[in-house]
DNA sequence: TTGAAAGCGCTACCAA
DNA sequence: TTGGTAGCGCTTTCAA
């Protein structure tokens, strides 16, 4: 339990008042610059003293002020995220839990905290990055889901203010962490190619987003190599309903795919549940997979063939490489390649073609 | 675009600095405390003055710093929110986005940012928030999923941190925004009632938590209305797989209920998805009805009946009367009843008894 | 209406 | 090794 001071609050009551480093030091005897040293650990400060200090604070209950650290030492302690869309779509996005885990399992042991912020528009979202560095609420930010020509890039250039940024692609920004998911793309295409798959189809996310680019490149790459050139792309958004729409619109074909790639677990899953509704059995007129790995691809039925990633250590990689950047340590890029593919009920070998 | 002033860092080049209200005070030819004033919308100047000072701001680019004016105000101009609860759930449990974009709208408009922070065990919850008080992080917080004699509550005294409740029952803490959900369980209740089941079932949270208390005591309360005194109540801890087990628990019996209410949508996709593994028909044998009100229901075939609930306005609510109770505005609670019946595929009339 | 100055809590520099 | 002190950027008294 923490002694604390008392102080005289509003109406003339005793209140509590949290230890600051002078009371510390009186209490020590010392010099508050003494004390400054000895609780931070600097050289300089003999062992009796560092120990009668120590003691001090904790018959204080000491915690330093954040505030008056900040001020001194120009840091926030804290690194903000952005995250630019709709609260309904962040809502079915399960991919900020386990990547908010990753995040704050790093960021906790060196002290900082997290802001998160939300936007919806892009003007939006780059107020927030402004206004963030601006008002020096925190030291670094997190770039996630860079678009072609992202505006941020700039923007950040222009604040001087650290980032990190999270990818699956190339991007001209470091630090970074790249997520490589060629080769489990690679991996999930020959499978479909080895069960007798000759006719794909993909459902991709937004053109803008440099990953939605990047998993359908690594698609259709993957498909050249198996001297396939055709593949029906749609766009999608990432959501449920796109699934749906790209489901109704792939299907119609008399040339229709008999295996489709969706972009994300979300965008599968309404692909799948529209197949179902237009009468086709799923698998065996239509296989699909997703991408992501999240819960819900065992949800529906049947489960969801998917590429498996790993949010948490994204977070977390790209955490640990924010607080070095902005300790002034050289970073350059790492690359992660967690991704797994996991076969499940709603791939089989291809039909007869009809 | 900002307007910075130069000045001198490593290696001698020269680098931009943020302006401060010295430089503003200076470029208008006034005194700091003048700029101040002005600023902020302070009466005692004049006119003139103002305008001179404001446009040297914007001519610079002024923005004030959080730290400095954190020091002096002694606010942190940010909350805190702890999610204590695994990042696997944390992932697949689709309130939050709501909850949080509700929170956010609030905090934006007032300036305010939030801090957010998980942890898994009570230990680390007690410490996270302790943490947070004693560094003078944020200046009040969530005080979300109440338990049973909550740790929190005597410690959050302790700390003499602000802090807003989010319950759906009656909690001894103020400000607290209570969602009031006993009327449209009733209709749930009544509306299966008439469609003449007679033998209930409930998957319910963990006993733990408040809102699991609540939301089976409205269960059996509206069924105790009608008469019935006798529901199969399983615990659940508001994971699909609790949903999973649970079906596999209550169908099993050969008086199984007819109808049965699960505490979230989660645990009914996973109640859903078992029974009809088991070779159930839903809603044939078994109707099924959720909590939540979250994509998910639609997504499950059959689509779930459940009841929505708006976490947006929650958090909205929420985040409103915690900065009002840390303007020192007397707050007392709120009560919400925003919740609404909507009835799906997954609930028919009661099969006949068997 | 304006300005000088104290103080918020801390770090870091520089003498002693 | 220690202590005095000057900031960090802002708000807020209190004189002028």
């Amino acid at each position: 339990m923490s002694a604390r001071l008392r102080f005289q609050g509003e109406k003339s009551t005793y209140m509590e008042r949290p230890a600051t480093i002078v009371d510390v030091a009186k209490r020590a005897g010392v010099a508050i610059s003494s004390a400054s040293s000895a609780l931070n650990g600097q050289p300089g400060v003999s062992e009796a003293t560092r120990t009668r200090v120590r003691e001090a604070a904790d018959e204080l209950g000491f915690v330093p002020s954040l505030r008056g650290r900040s001020l001194s030492t120009k840091r926030a302690y804290a690194v903000g995220l952005i995250v630019s869309r709709d609260p309904d779509v962040f809502e079915e996005d399960p991919f900020f839990g386990g990547f908010l885990a990753g995040i704050e399992t790093v960021l906790r042991a060196r002290g900082y905290a997290l802001v998160l912020q939300m936007s919806t528009t892009a003007e939006e979202n780059s107020e927030r990055y402004r206004r963030m560095a601006l008002d020096r609420r925190v030291d670094g930010v997190f770039l996630n889901e860079i678009t072609i020509d992202d505006p941020r890039i700039p923007l950040l250039h222009e604040l001087q203010l650290p980032a990190v940024a999270i990818t699956e692609a190339h991007v001209d920004w470091r630090p970074a962490v790249v997520h490589n998911n060629t080769a489990v793309i690679r991996e999930l295409v020959d499978y479909l190619y080895g069960l007798g798959h000759r006719r794909f189809g993909h459902v991709s996310g937004p053109r803008e987003f440099l990953h939605s680019c990047q998993r359908r490149d690594a698609w259709l790459d993957a498909l050249g190599a198996h001297g396939i050139t055709e593949s029906q792309v749609t766009d999608g958004d990432f959501t449920y309903a796109s699934g749906a729409a790209a489901a109704s619109k792939l299907l119609s074909r008399s040339d229709r795919p008999t295996a489709v790639f969706c972009a994300n677990d979300l965008t599968a899953a309404g692909f799948q549940a529209r197949a179902l509704d237009l009468g086709f059995s799923v698998p065996e007129d239509i296989s699909i997979a997703g991408y992501d790995g999240t819960a819900l691809s065992t949800y529906v039925r049947p489960a969801l063939t998917t590429i498996t990633t790993s949010p948490h250590s994204l977070g977390a990689t790209a955490a640990s490489l924010l607080l070095d950047r902005i300790d002034g340590r050289i970073v350059d890029k790492v690359e992660l390649e967690q991704s797994r593919l996991v076969v499940r009920d709603s791939t089989v070998p291809a039909p007869l073609q009809r």
